[in-house]
DNA sequence: GACTCTTGGAGAAACGTATCTTCAGACCGG
DNA sequence: CCGGTCTGAAGATACGTTTCTCCAAGAGTC
């Protein structure tokens, strides 16, 4: 009690009114700051009824612990960089699109559900911001090809998990749609409803998203044998998809479907196809990508695919804490990803291959807009009922 | 020189490959640790020389200062609590209505030019989580009556500035809009369009929003001499609003113009209108409380009140960092708030008056469902022209 | 030449926790 | 009676900064 009780009289002249510390609550349970620790975070050896009896001090003298002191020592802060990249030179495309607030949200609320809170970081934050926070491991929503960003977290040892496929980026692990097959299912789909030249409202940048269906596309065309039929703009700029969308239905080859990539395409299509008189479904099928359930209110409802932004969030979060963690992803003590996962994850080893990457399934949302047979159907499985 | 070389060999020796820390910065340029962080810091008396070299060997090796000591030692993180606040047993309202994604975006960017990032944590997470986290202080949006999570925090000495004029937990500071205000305008702008009976479509919560707004509505009523026409639900529930909109318009003393507290109200309404064979504005005048703008091209666009969230977002922050730094608000160091400042802000000194409050204009968007005489207008100021 | 300033920089003490090591004593079998 | 094991707990160190205090030497000043 001697040593504990002269610190605390050291403190207590040296500081008024702070806050309570380690050392105050072992100074008034009469015991050692070792035992204060133990006893508060369930370790050591100690009888149950000293563990109660420090726990009941440290409650009446309101001891919080000091999360700086604690993050210094354990080298674990809790914490998880949710870094939202910028498109173009919009500064902060946060929220802008329902798919990364439905995506940030599930992340928070995941991380929160093991013990992590969720740094809001912009790729485009000052480095001054980024390397004054103690971050256990970062999130990347679709890193475009070499960011430096990532490669300096990743260099300096943070775990790194993006949400899209990587470039050139070493990541730990990766989580992504299999935007391949989510196009070709649409393309299948708009044909079984009697299309017959599908467009494509795309966009320019170089992100994998894009580039992926894009591609997705023209192999579809290729191997089909119609002639590509798209528009292309810069997917950051709002008024620049209504111009796109017009531009597309005002082409001399006008396609009978059309598939648009980003979230506000329906509305700009279908706006589109008012001014040329075209209807829909019975003159344009119409299929675009979002989350948002407008959709399901605009005249006619449009079907959507959804990226599950949730369960991209969810899994995201999963797959880097068990990176923080160490956890053996193989092994039971492991959160098991909800989504199915084609390919299985392998935690990095150094240097070998590539990092792990996550295929996460899409889900068409059919519509009238997309259906000519029975537009009295509202929502129906993507597939016939035999289809996996 | 042999201080910083004995120091920088014991620790070669006893582990491995890890980051350099000040110490070996320190050693490799020859000076010592004091030198070294007056350097990176600006602080100090030392020529540009000696600053440039330290600067040079610190890049050459990589060194990242420890976020962590840093906030130990100086009793500053950077960080930014978020609280969002549930609705009812909802989860996690964060992002849900566009008020608060956009709310919350300005926050982060606002923190983010001041050198402050954002941690997001609903009120209802773990109480470890919140406790695991150094925070130079705290958001709260829209607190409700005698919040535990404010009160504690406060007593502990954390600055919290909330969004939404607190019932009776202690803050710092707060910023809300002139709920009064804003509806009393609404209410004139409908009597203008010729009016008779106005209904209210409101929520069943006790936060302050709900509860101000339904106050001024019943309080103009009772001035005006007309009977109050109103329908409450549960603001959290999509469902229960589409519900309450019918149950309005299917009153015995149905209102020719309605004014709706909540987002998703305006198309709830409008449908509701539709079942009913109502056309608006011709039978029934409509305005909703709204940041989103699908409602400028809705059939009829809506009128809309606009509670101008980025500025709120905006200034919280600033209020916040503002307590944080010490600044006197009224100081030329202080940041000042973009928008009109009503109640004179003066920071709390200790157990005097109630904490400053800001109130913010809100901004009333004007489009066809509340004008009769030229639903070709679509966008006008709020007031007639004389007014500020 | 003794004195004050000023400049450049080093030493060392915190910051508050977690944990490794040590240690005294109790208990126990032979 | 003695060595060994187990329990309960204290001591000391390290985490990596920032910053307060102090000192040496050079530059002026009378």
């Amino acid at each position: 009690m001697t040593a504990a009780a002269n610190q605390s009289g050291r403190r207590s002249t040296s500081r008024r009114l702070e806050r309570a510390g380690i050392r105050d609550v072992a100074a008034a349970a009469g015991v050692s700051i070792t035992t204060v620790s133990d006893a508060l975070n369930g370790k050591g050896r100690l009888p149950d009824e000293t563990r109660s009896r420090v726990r009941e001090v440290a409650e009446r003298l309101g001891y919080r612990p000091s999360a700086a002191a604690r993050t210094l020592r354990t080298g674990r802060s809790g914490l998880i960089g949710l870094t939202v990249t910028t498109y173009g030179e919009e500064p902060f495309t946060f929220t802008e699109f329902a798919y990364f607030a439905e995506m940030a949200r599930a992340a928070t609320s995941a991380a929160l559900g093991r013990g992590f809170a969720l740094v809001v970081l912009p790729a485009s934050s000052r480095h001054d911001v980024w390397s004054n926070i103690a971050l256990d491991g970062t999130v990347v929503i679709d890193p475009p090809d070499q960011d430096p960003l990532v490669t300096e977290l990743y260099r300096s040892g943070v775990p790194v998990v993006s949400d899209g496929k990587p470039g050139n980026c070493p990541v730990t692990a990766w989580v992504d749609n299999d935007h391949e097959a989510a196009v070709l299912d649409i393309l299948d789909h708009l044909s079984e409803a009697g299309a017959r030249r599908i467009g494509l409202l795309t966009g320019t940048s170089t992100d994998t998203y894009t580039r992926l269906s894009t591609e997705a596309y023209l192999g579809w065309c290729r191997r089909v044998g119609q002639e590509p039929v798209y528009e292309t703009y810069p997917a950051h700029d709002p008024a620049a998809g209504a111009v796109a969308a017009d531009r597309l239905l005002a082409r001399p080859d006008r396609p009978d479907a059309v598939y648009g990539l980003f979230d506000p395409n329906g509305t700009d299509l279908l706006a589109a196809a008012r001014r040329y008189g075209l209807r829909v479904p019975e003159d344009l099928l119409l299929v675009c990508c979002s989350e948002s359930d407008v959709y399901a209110g605009t005249e006619p409802p449009i079907t959507t695919l959804s990226l599950k932004p949730r369960k991209i969030g969810t899994t995201v979060v999963n797959l880097l804490i068990d990176a923080i963690e160490g956890v053996d992803p193989g092994s039971a003590g492991g959160h098991r990803a909800e989504g199915s996962r084609l390919f299985p994850p392998r935690f990095r080893t150094a240097g070998t291959g590539p990092p792990p990457g996550t295929l996460m399934p899409t889900e068409l949302i059919v519509r009238a807009s997309s259906q000519r047979r029975s537009p009295r159907r509202t929502v129906s499985p993507p597939r016939s009922p035999g289809g996996g």
